[in-house]
DNA sequence: CTGAAAGCGCTTACAG
DNA sequence: CTGAAAGCGCTTACAG
C-alpha cells in the first residue's frame, strides 16, 4: 500500500507531537527553525509520505481538477488536453475528464459529476477557436480556465495560440524572402482567428507599404476546395503575386494543386505559407509546406498552468496567447517539387 | 461547496442510525428493505451527495487511476489517452497522466509518485506496438493494464488493435473485389505488428489459394520512401500484380506515386490498401486511400475498462485484441484519380 | 513555540 | 436487522 509511515510515528521519531510535526512538515504555523530542521531530517530519514486521502479529506482539496472538453478526440481538442494532462500530471494533480460534445443536459449532468467529485478546478477546452463554448458562463464552484474558444462575457481566463503574431510571422516570413505580392486566402470574416491572422499579416504589409492582392483577404471556408476556387480566382485577376498566406494547410494545398497544375513553380513564382501543420502530425520527415505550427499542446499545458494558479487564488483574469511557430517548408525555401513529390 | 447535506442529515431525516444510513446507501450490510427503501427515498429527497473525499479516505480507495504514457504527445498515443480518459470519466474516475518518455530513473519518479498518490491502478500506454514497454515487469501496488505494446513476461493484461484481423479485412476486401495477384510491402519481420498483419492476409490467400506476389511479404520499413522502392522491385520483377497490402498508410502512398507514375491506374490496373488511416485523421471529407482504422480511441476505452475490472478484482489476465475498421476509399473502389486530385 | 484535543464524513466490526 | 462507537491520518483553532 501507502508508504506504512504516517505522520504520528515522524512525531514519535522526532519526539514532538502530531500537531507540531504537521506544523514543521507544511511550513505554515510558528515552529522553531531547529526544531522544523529535526522533524525534517526525521520524515526524510523515515521517508514519510503523507496519506493525499487523508489531506484531502480534512483540507476539502482533491487535488484533481475537471477537463471538459467540447469534442476530446477532435484533431485540435486531442493536443490541449494531453497538453493540459501533462502539466497537471507534473504538478501531482489528477484530471476527470468528460467530454461535453453532447446536449446541454448532458453538459448539466458532467457539471453535477464535477461538483460532487470536488474537484479544484475546472478547464474548459473547445474544438474551434471561432465558436463559443457551450459551457461559457457556467456557474461553478471553483475556479475555471477556458481553451480554444471564442472570449466569454465576464472577466474569465481564456487560453488561445496568438493568431495575429502568426499572421505577422507568416507576413516576415514571405517579405523577408523578397515577396512584394502576397495574397492572403482565408475563412469567414465572421470568425475571430480569422481577423487576427489578417490582422497579424497587415501589419506586416503596411510596414512595408506593401498593398494585398486583389486589395484584401479572399473570404470563404476552411476546405481545400477553396483554397483551389481562390487561387483560380488570383490566377484569374491578372493581378501580380508571388506569395500566399492561406489560413489553413487545407486551404494552401487546394491552392497549391491549382497553381501547380496551372504550370507555376512553387517557390519561385509563387511561395506558399499555411497554418495548423497537420502534416507535421503524421510525419516529421516531410517538410514541403511550410505552415505555422498553433503548438497546441502547449495551449493545453499554459491552460493547465492558469488553472492551477487560479486555484492557488493567484490567477490572472483576461486572455492569455500562446505563440505559434514557423515550421519552414519547400513552398518557400524550395527546392521546387513536383505533385509525386508531394506524396513521396 | 458540495453538497451541504451530509449522510448523518440523511440518517436524522430518515428516523434511523448512522450506520444503518450508510448501509442502506451502500447496499452491503444487512438491512431490511423497507429500512432501505425509506432511506434512499430520504436520501432522493435531500439530494444527498456523498463525499468522495471523506469514502476515499476512509475506503483508501482513492478513484483515480495513474496513465503512464511513453509518449503521451505521440501520434498512436494520443487517441489511446484520450479513449482511456473517456471512458474513465465516464466512469467518475480520474486520472493522474505521467510521461514516461524518459530516462529509467524519471520512470521510477513517476512510479513513486503514483504510489503517493494512491491510485487504484496504473494503465500503461506505449507508443509501438512493436516495442516492449519500458515499465513492463514493473512493482506496482495496484493493477496495471498495458496497452499498445508487445506482451510481457508474467500473466498481465495486455490490449492491442487486432492486427490479424486487419490483415485478413484487407485481404478479404481485395480478395472481394476480384484481385488474384496481391502484394504485401511491410516493415520489419522482427515486429509482432507484421508478422500478425501477414498472417491474416496470408489466412484469406491461402483459402482463395492464392500467392501472394514474390512468393511473400516485401520487408523493408514504415516510411514513404520503402513503398516506392519496394513498388519499384515489383514492377520490375514482372510478375502479374493487381493489389497492394502496405502495412501502414505511408508505405502505401509511395507505392501509389511509383505505380501512377509508371502510368498504371489506381485501382483499375493496381488496388491499394493501407493501414492507420493517418489522412481519416485530418480529413473527413477526403477518402482516397482505403485503408485500416486501428481504431485508437476504442482501443484506450477497452484498456481503462479492462484497468476498472482488475480493480474491481475481476480482471481477465492475457493479450485482448480490439476489431479495426476498413475505410473505403478510391485506391480500391475507384474511380481512378491523377495526382493533383490526391491533393486536391 | 508547543501540545492536547476536536473534528473532517464516512465505513465497519462489534454488541445488542 | 439496528445502533453506538471506534477509527481512517491529517489539519487547525485553542490553550498553555
Amino acid at each position: 500500500m501507502a508508504s506504512k509511515v504516517s505522520l504520528s510515528d515522524v512525531a514519535a521519531a522526532a519526539g514532538v507531537s502530531i500537531s507540531t510535526a504537521s506544523r514543521a512538515l507544511s511550513g505554515a504555523g510558528r515552529v522553531s527553525a531547529a526544531t522544523r530542521a529535526h522533524v525534517l531530517a526525521t520524515a526524510e530519514r523515515l521517508q514519510f509520505q503523507p496519506d493525499v486521502l487523508a489531506r484531502s479529506f480534512v483540507t476539502g482539496k482533491s487535488f484533481i481538477v475537471g477537463i471538459l472538453a467540447e469534442n476530446a478526440p477532435g484533431l485540435f481538442s486531442m493536443p490541449l488536453v494531453i497538453g493540459a494532462n501533462d502539466f497537471l500530471g507534473r504538478q501531482g494533480i489528477a484530471s476527470l475528464t468528460l467530454d461535453g460534445h453532447e446536449t446541454p443536459q448532458v453538459l448539466v449532468e458532467h457539471l453535477k459529476r464535477l461538483k460532487a467529485r470536488r474537484v479544484d478546478g475546472l478547464l474548459v477546452i473547445g474544438d474551434n477557436p471561432d465558436l463559443a463554448n457551450v459551457a461559457w458562463a457556467i456557474d461553478f464552484p471553483a475556479p475555471v480556465v477556458y481553451a480554444f474558444s471564442v472570449p466569454g462575457p465576464g472577466k474569465d481566463i481564456l487560453v488561445l495560440p496568438d493568431n495575429q503574431a502568426a499572421g505577422a510571422m507568416a507576413g516576415e516570413h514571405l517579405v523577408r524572402l523578397g515577396r512584394r505580392h502576397i495574397a492572403h486566402i482565408t475563412a469567414d470574416r465572421a470568425f475571430p482567428a480569422v481577423e487576427q491572422r489578417w490582422a497579424g499579416l497587415l501589419g506586416v504589409l503596411e510596414r512595408e507599404r506593401l498593398r494585398p492582392v486583389l486589395g484584401g483577404p479572399l473570404h470563404g471556408d476552411y476546405k481545400r476546395h477553396w483554397g483551389a476556387e481562390a487561387a483560380r480566382r488570383l490566377l484569374d485577376s491578372g493581378e501580380p503575386m508571388d506569395a500566399i498566406f492561406a489560413a489553413n494547410d487545407e486551404i494552401a494545398l487546394g491552392a497549391y494543386a491549382v497553381l501547380a497544375q496551372a504550370g507555376l513553380r512553387i517557390p519561385d513564382d509563387v511561395a506558399i505559407v499555411g497554418y495548423d501543420n497537420w502534416r507535421g502530425l503524421t510525419s516529421r520527415w516531410e517538410r514541403l509546406l511550410t505552415t505555422i505550427d498553433p503548438c497546441l499542446v502547449e495551449v493545453g499545458q499554459v491552460a493547465a498552468a492558469r488553472l492551477l494558479e487560479a486555484v492557488a487564488g493567484e490567477g490572472e483574469h483576461g486572455v492569455h496567447r500562446v505563440p505559434c511557430t514557423l515550421i519552414e517548408g519547400r513552398t518557400t525555401l524550395g527546392p521546387t517539387f513536383g505533385p509525386y513529390e508531394m506524396l513521396l
